[in-house]
DNA sequence: ATGTTAGGTTTCCTCAGGGAACCCGGCGAG
DNA sequence: CTCGCCGGGTTCCCTGAGGAAACCTAACAT
């Protein structure tokens, strides 16, 4: 929770990890994102201490990926549920899904399956080139420097910690030359 | 790491938040990945401690994620590489990536970009469905029981907890009537 | 008036994470 | 051949986040 210089880190990765990289944000995000949406029910549901359940989810709730609701007045009942944003995590679910299914899954099978109503049929996810809807993998990629990345040009860059940290080494470089000239491609 | 009764609930995506789920493991593979494989170098470009570091390398040596590798004899150096199972982690990171993009890039843009080296393009990451290649949201799927799930027939099911906490209270469902059938699309 | 349900909050305890120091084998330099 | 440094960890101590369980406050329901 505030492990978290990562939030200012020039790096989208350690941004989202930031919120996503705890041990039950995904979880929250699935249930929400599949109808489980309200306190009592979550807390059941993943066997979550109320208490961090409750730091969650304000956490997410400030963070506008999710919104408490009052769904019903008499009595005042709350729920909890996605904003676009919070929508937006779901191909992150999906690609831990697709991993977890791949090298977990027992002989029978992958616990759950998605079903792609676009085509009617059961779907396997797979990050896909917008451009050109080829996979994409660690082979057919390279990572460039972005126009926001405050990075020097050998950087591999990903997600240049290093940046952000130099506060602590000022031998390294503090001329973070006028953030914005990338290296041209 | 021992938060873990997890790892054997029937959800691909709540085994894969067991390993993935915590603040460093996303941000060591994207460094694996992206070439910076030796531990000091991790601990520096990280800014991890040096113990929690050697915790999560050798979990994910153990879990076949990374290879321990002495890349050099004289003197001894050892690296750490991704295997296939670490190397089919891309997409997770990718989806990570693009979220954060989405809602953190700053008005310079991204800091980062991804070229596709298939079409040349640089190029945003989609979760597609793999017949149609058309983009999964939340809207368009549905999740439904799998094979491998012990679940009963109206649970929501991108992942039930609930089957394998039951355990801990006998007083609801132990009927999980023939765990197939589902809510028929 | 008594109980129950939803939605939290509080208290106490334990253990994982951070920081920093320490360790060990293998060099390469003087 | 001894000194010192580098890579790759391990050990120690301390703080703070997470778990368990009890408690609290409306708002009904009986």
């Amino acid at each position: 929770m505030t492990r978290t210089p990562l939030a200012d880190v020039a790096c989208s990765i350690a941004r989202a990890t930031d919120l996503f990289g705890d041990a039950w944000t995904a979880l929250i995000m699935r249930d929400v994102l599949t109808g489980v949406t309200r306190f009592d029910d979550l807390a059941h549901d993943l066997g979550i201490s109320r208490k961090v359940l409750a730091a969650r989810l304000s956490r997410l709730v400030e963070e506008g990926v999710l919104i408490r609701e009052r769904y019903q007045e008499r009595p005042p009942r709350e729920h909890y549920r996605a904003t676009p944003k919070g929508e937006e995590l779901y191909p992150v679910l999906l690609a831990l899904m697709e991993w977890g299914d791949r090298w977990y899954a027992g002989p029978a099978g992958p616990p759950a399956r998605i079903r792609h109503l676009g085509c009617g049929r059961d779907t396997t996810p797979v990050s896909a080139c917008a451009h050109c809807g080829e996979p994409l993998t660690v082979g057919n990629t390279t990572q460039l420097p972005g126009p926001g990345g405050h990075t020097g040009p050998g950087t591999r860059v990903l997600g240049p910690l290093l940046a952000a940290r130099e506060d602590r080494r000022e031998d390294t470089r503090e001329d973070t030359p006028e953030a914005g000239r990338p290296a041209a491609v």
